[in-house]
DNA sequence: CAGATCATTTTTGTATACATTTTTAGTCAA
DNA sequence: TTGACTAAAAATGTATACAAAAATGATCTG
């Protein structure tokens, strides 16, 4: 497992702590690199929106909050459905089955969030690769990478995991059923309703 | 000036080779630094769009296209069109008289396209940094920055320089005169239509 | 005691050196 | 000739060392 995908497990484990900034040497000495391929990581993790460059302070750990869940999931619905019905026509068998595979794999109980949102992204992917779309698609898998922090939530608190799963399952089925404008529709609540969730609940805590 | 900044001159101005893999030696010497700084520009030009790491050939110049032209425009009609709104009632006098300081820079004949790109941004950017959408403005920006790269033709063959002048103008003047929803619809029609026209062309060529 | 200035320490950025991986070129055998 | 294997070369990744910048803290002055 490389540095990157260290740090991310542990700021969602909040083992790395937030609202103090990280210091470069004090994270090499923590996974045993050289500053060298932490600076690579931290710069990778500011541009996925992990880590935010907070002035002169330096780096930080951005806390969860209301307003980025909103955006993130705003975006999604748009950018998704858009790519998703530029995909659509050219989703084959072969696509579904692979989708399928992913599925299963995230039906697993020891999974870490990182891996789950790996896998989660993998599946969407699969359905949106086909539309051929690179600049969208880029930006949408930046948008999945980013809300993996949110994902937490999500499988903890809101226990919105089995209806994720049967959500997915749905979305198959409409496609296999090549009802384009259901499928649409569909994925676009799938996104939104989440989000909602999600998003109110940040609000209440 | 920077070596991000060099290296986007360079790849605007077609003085760095498209398709060849860009070599860290080679760009050390060729910027006078050393490949650690090299390293650090390529990943942040990777992450905004401006080059693509082709497998294990090495990142390369992605070529401009009217796919991603077409990407690009349709994402920032629905993103900044979403964020101008949220925006607008926060827009105060100050910000106007900012946005017509860049507007008047823009003004200027010689400036480089990246200079260019730069102040644009700034311009939107001032009417939408009130909104306080800290996610959803840094994915806008993103955009907006990966779009500089199509600049030479919308100032080139386009000749789109003064019209675009003229229609920040009005966009000014529907803030000012408080009209929401005109303000926002002309926002998605200025996208729309400089991206309708850039993709049109480059389906052409 | 407040505030400013300067020295010390810490932190980050960059250069150089080394290690590992990948690519290339060449040789040999079928 | 072609294909596979091997050695050389090149390119990237990583470590260490040094330089510049920033933060800290102590001392001095009003």
């Amino acid at each position: 497992m490389n540095v990157i995908t260290k740090i991310k497990e542990d700021i969602l484990s909040s083992e790395l702590p937030r609202g103090v900034p990280l210091r470069q040497t004090a994270l090499s000495v923590r996974y045993g690199v050289s500053r060298i391929p932490i600076r690579d990581a931290l710069s990778s993790l500011k541009s996925e929106g992990w880590l935010v460059s907070h002035g002169k302070v330096g780096v930080m750990i951005p806390s969860l909050n209301w307003k980025e869940a909103e955006d993130l999931s705003l975006m999604r619905a748009e950018l998704e459905c858009l790519l998703f019905e530029m995909a659509f026509d050219d989703i084959g068998e072969d696509n579904i089955k692979a989708a399928r595979k992913y599925l299963f794999e995230l039906g697993k109980e020891s999974l870490t969030l990182v891996c789950r949102g790996e896998l989660n992204w993998h599946f969407h992917n699969t359905l949106y690769e086909v539309a051929n779309r690179p600049t969208l698609q880029r930006v949408v898998e930046g948008l999945n990478k980013q809300a993996v922090r949110y994902l937490g939530f999500q499988y903890g608190p809101l226990s919105y995991r089995s209806t994720s799963q049967d959500e997915h399952e749905v979305l198959l089925s409409l496609i296999e059923a090549k009802n384009k404008k259901a499928a649409v529709d569909f994925l676009r609540r799938h996104i939104e309703i989440a989000g909602k969730l999600l998003t109110d609940y940040l609000k209440r805590i």
